[in-house]
DNA sequence: GTCTATATGAAGATAGAC
DNA sequence: GTCTATCTTCATATAGAC
């Protein structure tokens, strides 16, 4: 059972301190922001020491990419795959809508919104990466189902790239951006479901091919 | 010409300094952010002392109010007045989504944004502030005219406010959320563009009442 | 009112023992 | 590989002269 000399290497040695660590330091800059966060908040937390922490990040700079990084794939790995596009458009978006407001609206995925916007100028390399793997991932997702939608006849729009951003921000951008602020309304439920409710109506009525019912 | 013992008081006493310290600490914060903006950096820029920032603005959080509360009314001010809203809803649409862009992309007004997601949560007053001062007088200013517009029937919606709300988003929200982060499409005026015409298309479809062109 | 000079403390980073 | 202890830097804030 115990480990032999040669055997039961089940991570390379420091695999898990490294990850106690990042866990941590997650915690910490969410919670404080990138200025607000220490090297020794995370030590606390992690209950490693500050030379742990500098062999394995290089410094705070490094430690803030490894948390952008990590994060990413984590909150995103919730929106799911791509489905298929059936045929019933308007129940589709509103699906759509609601899997995509408790992906980005959940506190982790906004607190990280927030590090990225407030340190991105500093870390370009960073910010690229992030969006590449957050939110144009969420948007070319949408744009396929828009696409098939609009070869089946279904929708009628010039371009459905631009037409899955603006969707998706029209329910959630004023949300997110208060959200993002720290202003987050009483019952946000009923915020975010009567964004859904108008956004898919409007954006609906603006797409559909056939006339609107009176 | 000189100041008698008695009168020409164009300012009280120390206005001209305080302004100069206030122009000088906006481009810091701006440029820098509020972790990497530093009073020894204003004092420079403004040729003062500390001591007079100090006596002035109580410290570096009292500056940082004060910049957002200038900036905010000088900002919004070249939004101009509500106008009446004519009978051409289509062009009325397209030409203040221009104009709220012009606003709200130059780089101080993106800047200021970016400060209020970044320390927001840690000032909640000032930040109620500035969205009251801000977001909420342009959405406002739309929705009057999407009210207006819809008690002569030319238009159809359940939420004027939110409707105001998410057009406007639908037409910023990516381009002003990447700009925040210091990403910026090599031609943002071609971006800025694309981004109202397919927005004002869609919207105006979606609303509008009587059936659409073929 | 405004300056120069200084106190104070905090936080990033590293040297060296085990 | 991981820790303790320390170094160094630098920014906020104030005391006291003019």
């Amino acid at each position: 059972m115990a480990a032999t000399a040669t055997g039961r290497r089940t991570r390379p040695r420091g695999e898990i301190r490294r990850a106690q660590i990042l866990d941590a330091a997650v915690e910490v800059f969410l919670e404080n922001g990138y200025g607000g966060a220490t090297i020794d908040l995370v030590v606390e937390r992690a209950g490693a020491s500050k030379a742990t922490v500098y062999s394995f990040f290089g410094g705070k700079d490094g430690l803030f990419a490894a948390i952008v990084e990590e994060r990413v794939e984590r909150i995103l790995s919730a929106f799911g795959d791509p489905e298929v596009a059936g045929s019933d458009v308007l129940s589709a978006l509103a699906h759509i809508a609601r899997r995509y407001m408790e992906v980005v609206m959940v506190p982790d995925a906004v607190g990280l919104y927030r590090l990225i916007i407030a340190e991105g100028v500093r870390f370009p390399e960073l910010t690229r990466t992030f969006f590449q793997l957050g939110p144009d991932r969420t948007n070319a997702h949408l744009a396929g189902m828009l696409s098939a939608w609009r070869e089946r006849g279904l929708i009628r729009l010039d371009d459905p790239q631009l037409a899955a951003v603006q969707f998706f921000d029209s329910v959630s951008g004023d949300l997110h951006r208060r959200a993002m602020a720290g202003i987050i309304p009483k019952n946000l439920r009923a915020a975010i479901q009567r964004s859904i409710d108008h956004a898919v109506k409007v954006f609906w009525n603006g797409v559909r091919v056939g006339d609107r019912p009176a």
